[in-house]
DNA sequence: TATTCATCTGAACAATTGTTCAATCGTCAA
DNA sequence: TTGACGATTGAACAATTGTTCAGATGAATA
């Protein structure tokens, strides 16, 4: 159980280790800019959608008809892409054509896919 | 709209595009596996228990003081991180000592962080 | 043995999230 | 102006998830 010394300090059972953690700890503005950016790539869906748009730009009923889902489903991930500014459209007379629009986003499903082959080769 | 033909195959708009796409998409499998590594590093608590334990080997009690967060809260996600073979532990007396036991976990972490502080300039 | 302490566990709860459904908007062609 | 079609939207729904709470372990100590 933590105890707590004064108002904003506190005392642990191992100092020097809890020391050193906690320097390895980003800021909370950090920590979750990070976790919003893994939660972008936690829905099958949305993520085959944005490897599907970093290899070529799709209209909203070919990427639902390719991902065997609803035109509403996939506009309602595209709009939560857009507003994370992670992929970019332009409209063509009835259709728009999404695109990525963030090269680092590509990396981490990359260096995500190592770990997924490796765990899979190790279990 | 999907325009569906037969049992198998299917129109699309852009058929060539659409092709390429399909070949970008990992298979079902590889993308479960993807989805649930990010999932792993989308809590806020979570993730500094992560980052924590990369550093320093630390009992509950002192992550849960660490992380302003109840001694249950911490037990339950670290038997999370546990059974997803992420962090591993051993007992010393009463004491559980926890430490990161995943080395890919790190660099996806890193590479996130790219993103995030390149995307906090660009705002 | 009885007590204390660190940890763990299951159930319940609130909050978040992805999809469906129905309706709407905007563009093109008849 | 109609009608068809691609795309968008908001509300509702089910499913998932993190925390709290109360209680149960298990190990050390009196």
């Amino acid at each position: 159980m933590a105890r707590k010394g004064e108002t904003c300090d506190v005392t642990y059972v191992h100092e020097p280790s809890v020391r050193a953690a906690r320097r390895a700890i980003h800021d909370d503005g950090t920590i979750l800019g990070l976790t919003e950016t893994f939660k972008v790539l936690t829905d099958p869906t949305r993520l085959k959608i944005v490897l599907a748009l970093a290899k070529e730009e799709l209209c909203v009923c070919d990427i639902a008809a390719l991902l065997k889902v609803s035109d509403s489903a996939v506009s309602h991930q595209l709009r939560l892409l857009k507003n994370l500014r992670l992929v970019k459209y332009h409209r063509d007379g009835k259709m728009a054509y999404y695109s990525l629009d963030d090269e680092h986003i590509e990396d981490l499903i990359r260096v995500a896919n190592r770990h997924v082959s490796e765990y899979s080769r190790g279990k």
